[in-house]
DNA sequence: GTTGCTGCAAAGTGTTTGCACCCTG
DNA sequence: CAGGGTGCAAACACTTTGCAGCAAC
């Protein structure tokens, strides 16, 4: 278990009167554990091997959770699923979703931010978050 | 009822062996009288009004329809339910949310869409297409 | 008249919530 | 031992589907 994480999740905890839990723990920790941006039910799959006991239910709560204290971000490719991926310690950055197999890139271009934020000051917007997927085919299955 | 638009429609209809209906028409007539960025549930109460027999299901079955005849672009913000926008005649742009009024700029800048070329070439990504929104607040919210 | 279309209701999917019991602090 | 947490099942919101009757070609 990585305890930096967990110091996170229990800063957030005690800050917000919550109480750390067994399931809270399993859950942080198979998201640690696991390839980035997981489902619900994936994680929920991962977690009920160690502990079969643990609810659908709770995983969503604890997800939930890790998103208020900043350890995951939601993620929404418009395939009808949300999917969380580690924020802590991991700047931003956008991603390329190969349609045929699934993987993931993740990039980040300083000029692609920065047009965008010159894009909002010409129409007197303020950002506090933007997100940009690029959908096509990877390498190995061009 | 804009003609153009009937006849995109119709010609994907006929290629495919379909047939045009009262119902198909209604809707392709208020998805286009309708501002941008409709979700389902927005243009049934709509087309209702107008003609109180179309059911939900009718306009789910249409929104895909016009999808597929290129007639609309399928949106999705994250916040659960599917958009649609006009899309013949109607080049690529991408959206900036007010997440305070929920209004919506379009935009285009050459130059974001140009360094997302590059970044994908430099992977071996093939784009197919991509989505840029951005969220925030806009000049009369902030 | 054949084949696709419609309305309705039922089923599906991903997520949230109510509740009685349980456990942390 | 008080108050939040859990598992379960039911409720939800949005969308899709099965079906019997209907309508376009």
């Amino acid at each position: 278990m990585s305890s930096k994480e967990l110091q996170v999740l229990e800063d957030y905890i005690q800050q917000n009167n919550l109480k750390i839990t067994r399931q809270r723990r399993a859950v942080l920790n198979a998201f640690l554990e696991c390839e980035k941006h997981v489902s619900a039910e994936e994680l929920y799959r991962i977690v009920t091997q160690k502990d079969p006991k643990i609810g659908l239910a709770t995983v969503y709560r604890t997800l939930s959770l890790l998103t208020h204290s900043q350890l995951a971000s939601e993620l929404d490719f418009g395939d009808g699923q949300k999917r969380y991926e580690h924020r802590y310690m991991h700047s931003h950055h956008d991603h390329m979703i190969c349609t045929e197999c699934g993987k993931i890139i993740e990039f980040n271009h300083p000029l692609i931010e920065k047009f965008q934020e010159e894009v909002a000051s010409r129409n007197g917007f303020t950002i506090t978050s933007h997100k940009l997927d690029i959908f096509g085919l990877c390498s190995e299955c061009r």
